[in-house]
DNA sequence: AGTGGCTGCCC
DNA sequence: ATTCTGC
DNA sequence: GCAGAATGGGCAGCCACT
């Protein structure tokens, strides 16, 4: 076995200076190194010898220095494979010699601590870790500060404040700790996210502080024991900054769910947990033991020439017939669980159920019938996702004309996933986010309202169903805007002190009375939640629902409105049109049935085929010289099994609906992570030419902004220059934003966005908002499109420009916004009229 | 009691 | 949420 | 095309501070 810590940079300790206070509180010379994560995992010995835990003292669990040496390793690659082997290798070790930290090690892994409808927050974020930091090692807040520009990321500093650097050793810790354990430490954070009351920030801070301790100690102790070899000197100053990345929620090591749960399935597979014996596995994941054998024995002897830096199972040519066999059936077996683990997910998105099924029964107890780990009421699954379209168009030649669709408006609230069901006589409801957190207590009146649905209808025994939960007028039912929603209380709600009426538009039915529906077509799907959930009666005609006075906000219970293809393109047209002039986002389109189509390559290409399914031709042989091959579109509801199965069609993605706005760049932050050393984001602003100074309007990031666009703006934008400084010197408005830069107004980017909002940040239209006169006017989902060489700043769009288009966007939808629709059109027409007189001029030609 | 900073969540 | 990037 | 990273506006809730 390759020893990992003779191929990385060894960092010295510096600046460590300390009495060594007396052997470790355990035996380590049963301790080796820790093994090389990178290898291929059908090449890795997880096992050695099972009687012991040979990388860590036998009386204790598994610490967290292995696990930080796995996101070493991983932050040293970018290659999938590699990253998917390390983490594969990792659990395998834990599942065979440490069950128990499989299980925090995922959490720990995954930057959560709990599937998130527990509601487990660790309430810990930039501020306290800058305290933390300072207080456990001596560096200054301005050395801090200059760590944190130069590297973006909160961890790394940690590390240097730690490590020092060649000019500063920085760390102040006198003596040795005890190791961090994967079990405890993940116990310590959750002690931190049970912190609350009065005092809890300064506790939080003091938790956080005696685990960098704890994480510096480790590092201190392995540099300077002299009754200790150390056998991984790579992991100096590492667990501090993983630690701390773990503390805020960022681990940055390019693995989140879908990797881990890929890695978790092989890891299962490959070492299966000690009550699980290899005889008692069937089904067609199985793996021989046999087989394992062969392959292991062949790549071991290939050895560490085939580039074991990437962890890639380079097979090389001319292997027996016997060893490729075998290694099919292998790879064969893994990507079987790998499905099976992640469906199992999708649909009982829990770490902590999962793992006990795997660790109890292998990777065969996410299918038994008494594993927790399927659809469960109460438990949410992860929702469908659409993929966004950019046109009409591009979805009628992506489907093609035998598919059958519906286009469903897309209205513009919060998804809720809704379970119900009786148990002993009582109705629960139960309501989820997208992100699965639970919302129960935010919806007290659909709560309410969905038990008295059931109460009133006893053949409705319980379901699950998929809407979206929008705020509307109580009185006429009129769509209301996101940001009436967002303003309703969350914790500890009354009905009877709900002020914003909320109306819930089902669009999807996953479980009928038991009977779980995600495999079933749309259609049925559909007709299902239709007859058994008939809307509320309307408010007009008066709701009947007695237990709640009158005088109260109430909600109500909807469809949404959607079309069927067959009623033809035009229909759709127009119903697309209508959607988005009722104050909807725009269209979601999903299959109704099953389609199998057979698609010429040629015509789908630049098309998004996210909905396609390559279908298993019965014949081997595949024809080369004709290129249309068979798709699958199925019609179920398999979340995560295809990433985005719905489509989307938002008004903001599709050309010449929507207006945009040209904007001057008047200000920056540093960039965090891999745009360390770019300016990210960029603050925009108006020209008010009345004052003649720029107001700022909102930021703009990534999007749309390639990496040679950063390059470039660090050309233009040098620190401390004429054009970038760190003091405002320029005539900006900056409101609320304060950026790290300033930048001299030079240049107009056209800016589009889905909506307009009222913002308490802004001060662009500052004052021209009849409601809120001390609010800006701001931008949801800024993105940059161009710069505008053609124009000058003093051409850049005015308030009152961006107030008239404000104007415009709450006019729509309803009677309501009072403002005269001739005037405003008057009035951008002049200020386009005006942009083409420049045009004209600038460019003669 | 009011305000401001921080955090986590929605989109 | 959106967008870009490497694999 | 997937998976991951980095970032937007803006809200309530919570806590610390005045």
């Amino acid at each position: 076995m390759s020893n990992t810590s003779e191929s990385l940079p060894c960092r010295p300790a510096r600046g460590l200076s300390a009495s060594s206070s007396g052997p470790l509180p355990f035996d380590t010379s049963a301790i080796i190194p820790f093994p090389d994560f990178t290898v291929d995992p059908l090449a890795f010995e997880s096992g050695l010898d099972a009687s012991r835990s040979p990388w860590w003292s036998q009386r204790t669990s598994a610490p967290y220095a292995i696990l930080v040496h796995a996101l070493q390793a991983l932050t040293s690659t970018r290659s999938r494979i590699a990253i998917l082997s390390i983490l594969t290798n990792l659990l395998r070790v834990l599942v065979a010699h440490d069950p128990d930290s499989v299980r925090p090690a995922l959490y720990l892994l995954s930057n959560s601590l709990s599937p998130a409808w527990e509601g487990i927050e660790l309430g810990v974020g930039g501020s306290i870790i800058s305290k933390a930091l300072q207080t456990t090692t001596s560096i200054t807040p301005t050395a801090m500060r200059a760590l944190y520009k130069k590297h973006g990321d909160p961890g790394d500093v940690a590390y240097y404040a730690v490590v020092g650097n060649s000019s500063a050793p920085r760390t102040s810790v006198l003596r040795p700790h005890p190791p961090l354990l994967i079990q405890s430490l993940y116990d310590d954070l959750r002690k931190i996210a049970s912190a609350k009351g009065e005092g809890s920030q300064k506790l939080r801070q003091t938790l956080v502080e005696k685990l960098m301790l704890s994480a510096v100690g480790s590092s201190w102790k392995s540099g300077q024991s002299s009754s200790y070899v150390d056998l991984n000197p790579h992991l100096l100053g590492e667990e501090p900054r993983y630690l701390i990345r773990t503390l805020v929620h960022n681990l940055r090591v390019g693995a989140v769910r879908t990797t881990i749960l890929s890695a978790l399935a092989r890891a299962i597979t490959l070492t299966p947990p000690r009550e699980v014996t290899i005889s008692s596995l069937e089904g067609p994941q199985k793996i021989s033991s046999a087989d394992l054998n062969i392959v292991k024995g062949v790549l071991q002897a290939q050895g560490p020439s085939t580039s074991p830096r990437k962890g890639q199972s380079s097979i090389k040519r001319g292997q027996s017939e016997e060893f490729t066999n075998a290694y099919e059936r292998v790879q064969a077996a893994l990507k079987q669980a790998d499905t099976i683990l992640r469906r199992a997910f999708a649909q009982h998105p829990s770490y902590d159920d999962v793992v006990v099924a795997v660790l109890d029964q292998g990777i065969e107890g996410l299918l038994s019938p008494s594993s927790r780990a399927g659809l469960a009421l109460g438990t949410p699954l992860l929702p469908t996702l659409g993929s966004p379209m950019r046109s009409l168009e591009q979805i009628y030649e992506l489907l093609g004309p035998q598919a059958s669709w519906c286009a469903e408006k897309k209205y513009d609230g919060q998804r809720a996933q809704v379970h119900a069901w009786r148990e002993n006589g009582t109705i629960t409801a139960r309501i989820f986010s997208r992100h699965l957190e639970n919302m129960t207590d935010k919806y007290p009146d659909l709560v309410h309202l969905i038990v008295n649905t059931m109460e009133a209808d006893n053949t409705l025994d319980s379901f699950i169903v998929d809407a979206e939960a929008v705020a509307i007028d109580p009185s006429t039912g009129e769509l209301r805007s996101f940001q009436e929603l967002a303003g309703r209380a969350r914790k500890d709600v009354q009905i009877a002190d709900i002020k914003v009426a909320v109306c819930l538009f089902l669009f999807d039915m996953m479980l009928l009375n038991g009977t779980v529906l995600i495999e079933k077509p749309f259609r049925e799907r559909r007709r299902l939640l239709q007859t058994h959930l008939p809307p509320t009666k309307s408010l007009a005609t008066g709701n009947t629902d007695e237990n709640i006075p009158h005088k109260y906000v109430r909600a109500t219970l909807d469809h949404v409105e959607s079309i069927d293809a067959q009623e033809g393109r035009d229909a759709v047209q127009e119903f697309w049109e209508r959607a988005i002039e009722s104050k909807c986002e725009g269209l979601m389109i999903k299959l109704l049935d099953d389609t199998v189509l057979t698609v010429d390559d040629q015509d789908e290409q630049g098309l998004d085929d996210t909905m396609e399914m390559e279908i298993d031709l019965p014949s081997p042989q595949k024809p080369s010289g004709k290129k249309s091959r068979r798709k699958a579109l199925p019609a179920t509801y398999e979340p995560d099994k295809r990433t985005s199965a719905w489509l989307k069609l938002k008004k903001d993605y599709v050309e010449g609906i929507g207006d945009s706005i040209d904007m001057v760049p008047v200000g920056a932050w540093h960039g965090n992570g891999r745009k360390a050393a770019w300016w990210s984001p960029i603050l925009l602003a108006l020209y008010d030419s009345e004052r003649g100074i720029f107001v700022a309007m909102c930021k703009c990031m990534s999007a749309g902004f390639t990496d040679a666009f950063y390059k470039e703006l660090n050309e233009r934008y040098p620190i401390d220059s004429d054009t970038c400084s760190k003091s405002p010197q320029w005539n900006v408005e900056t409101g609320g934003y304060q950026p790290s830069v300033y930048f001299k107004p030079s240049e107009v980017w056209e800016i589009r966005g889905a909506d307009l909002t009222v913002s308490p940040t802004s001060v662009a239209a500052l004052g021209l908002l009849p409601d809120s006169r001390d609010k800006g006017v701001s931008l949801r989902f800024p993105r940059f499109i161009r710069i505008r060489e053609d124009k000058n700043i003093e051409l850049a769009s005015s308030p009152t420009f961006v107030y008239q288009l404000w104007v415009k966007q709450e006019s729509k939808g309803g009677t309501r916004g009072g403002v005269d629709e001739g005037d405003l059109v008057d009035y951008i027409e002049e200020e386009e009229a005006i942009e083409d007189e420049y045009e004209s001029e600038g460019d003669p030609g």
